[in-house]
DNA sequence: CCTGTAGTAGACCAGTCTGTATATTAAGAT
DNA sequence: ATCTTAATATACAGACTGGTCTACTACAGG
């Protein structure tokens, strides 16, 4: 083979990171290749889909690491809110260290590609989708064993198999993920950590503690 | 005034429903143009700052009526879980009707654009401080009189003046607009409610309900 | 040595972008 | 009736877009 071998994934993660920053239809196919140092016909060869696949792409590699970095720290301790607080913190140095500008690399390729893309679309649904199962396992290996509330348990008729508060897990991670997304997507506006802060504050109450 | 005295109003309106929709580096000035029935050059007499000009108006009034809803739906009921569940109600509504294109119509501009363009960041910023602050005086006016909570009561020297528990009801409003504005966007990127549905349904735990 | 091919390099295309400049029209004032 | 001004209507400019095309380079196998 030619040259380089490492152009392809070079690409991936310019893209990354130009879309996590600036967006898919705001970043130029011209600024990724300038930043990757390569040149059209080159993303073109692997990329036949271009701009397109390479957001696919860009999305499911940022998902992936930052899904990485999630398991890392959410494995590292045994209290749930403390490791919560801990990716809480992780989100906060990213936003800071990019002067507010790398909040939650999907979020913004969501919303802006989503309406334009069906499979930029799914790539960003799978994204959040593997983040939520992480924090739903880290919360049913902690907190699995509590009644799992009771006020909605009416309409359930034999839905949890295996573990009894299963459903209702999912249906905290899902919270825990909306209320981290929103507080990165508020802090990032605002240029202010606090909303992170406030998320970290409340989590406890959120998960069912008696009063944090 | 000749023809028209409307036009400037049609096109922020028409400028506000496709940043919503689409986001402000997808949405091209001639569509805004085409779909408002109104050429070019009234468009940069009605607004010399150019596109950027009319973002900043178009969030701002995309803020204000969205604002103007929520105060209706949250002052139509005495229980601050149930007028909060009204307004996640709303937002569902939206997404649906739209096959959900409008999520929040704010989130979509302030992450692609504030890169760009900080007035536009800070007109964003603005909408937030005005729903938070919505939010906080209807928590205000039903949860006051709790302790509070306390589980950080270490790290704040004198900070709440008057009201006992304003910060923190402050706290409280910006972690219930995370919630919110992330379940909204998780809704919209998996064409799925059911984020909304469960941010609703922990919505008792996280205002310090015993565990309603 | 020669050829096939993976990969690079960049010119090029048609279309779109935001923004400007120049008419043209309609109303209000005198 | 005329002059001014508010507003509309287009034509146009220059830059940039994503995408295609062809030429070229470097290596591998025969």
């Amino acid at each position: 083979m030619p040259r380089r071998t490492d152009t392809r994934e070079r690409m991936v993660r310019t893209a990354a990171d130009l879309f996590h920053a600036q967006g898919y239809h705001a970043t130029g196919l011209n600024q990724v290749l300038a930043e990757g140092g390569a040149p059209k016909g080159s993303l073109y060869f692997h990329f036949p889909g271009g701009k397109e696949q390479l957001a696919v792409e860009a999305v499911a590699l940022a998902g992936d690491d930052l899904r990485t970095a999630l398991e890392a720290v959410l494995s590292g301790t045994d209290d749930p809110v403390e490791g919560l607080n801990q990716a809480l913190a992780l989100l906060g140095e990213n936003l800071e260290r990019s002067d507010f500008k790398h909040g939650c690399p999907i979020a913004t390729v969501a919303l802006d590609a989503s309406a334009d893309s069906e499979p930029i679309r799914e790539a960003c649904a799978d994204v959040y989708d593997s983040w939520q199962r992480i924090i739903a396992e880290h919360l049913n290996r902690h907190v699995a064993d509590e009644p799992a509330a009771g006020e909605a348990g009416t309409d359930e008729p034999a839905a949890h198999q295996s573990a009894p508060g299963e459903a209702a897990t999912d249906e905290l991670a899902t919270v825990v993920l909306a209320a981290i997304e929103g507080a990165v997507l508020l802090a990032r506006t605002r240029r202010d950590l606090s909303p992170l802060h406030a998320v970290g504050a409340r989590l406890g109450a959120l998960l069912g503690r008696p009063t944090g």
